[in-house]
DNA sequence: CTCATGTGCAACTCTGGTGTTGCACATGAG
DNA sequence: CTCATGTGCAACACCAGAGTTGCACATGAG
């Protein structure tokens, strides 16, 4: 399974400014670090650790042109997380509707 | 918007022993503090204190039966979560297709 | 070439989260 | 009633994560 997937992307969208990272990035389709320290009330090298971070999890993408590092995002493991997220709603209805039947059933 | 939920659950399922606790949760349908102690290498008191997490991100509910306290899943906020995140998913994917669009036109 | 701009690397601080232990309180079993 | 069991509360230890600063390196602009 996808396990660790979605481990690393559950990591890295607990914090906020790294999910604002992202808004970011997805608004104006590409960025560099220090374009986005612009933004945020943050530093540069703070943004890059979050970039880090985000790359691990396979939410973000970088490219170097020149001398700038540019990122961009990707939706496969976020669309990955998502699936998993579903079926285990989906399975916890599935149980919590067996657990009621059996508890009517008396 | 729901943001709050989605916070909060983003939060709270980013610790792996959160997400072993629901599992656990879910596969009895119906859990107290002491016996999950039993199946984790962790104290009692460490599990309260995510099981008070999940409480407030609305991943769990809790019952007063007794002298024990149970505690059992609640799929709405995981489902508001995974909406979320799929229309997020949704909407990086229309960007990029839009920047892609946008770079074949030369 | 020279200089400004954008990155990378490393050391350091500091707050928050995870986990522990110890003890007091409540309640069902006998 | 008495005792064992299950919780609740509080103080403490500990470490990873978030953020900062300072400096060195690379590269495009002039």
């Amino acid at each position: 399974m996808s396990t660790d997937v979605v481990d690393g992307v559950l990591a890295a969208l607990a914090d906020p400014t790294r999910r604002q990272l992202l808004d970011l990035i997805a608004a104006h389709g590409q960025a560099t670090a220090t374009t986005l320290a612009g933004g945020l009330p943050v530093s540069r090298q703070a943004i890059v650790k979050h970039l880090t971070v985000l790359g691990s999890a396979g939410l973000v993408d970088s490219v170097k042109v020149g001398r700038e590092v540019r990122y961009a995002v990707r939706p496969e493991a976020l669309d990955t997380t998502a699936r998993w997220m579903t079926s285990l709603a989906a399975d916890w209805d599935r149980r919590l509707a067996k657990i009621k039947r059996i508890a009517e059933q008396d």
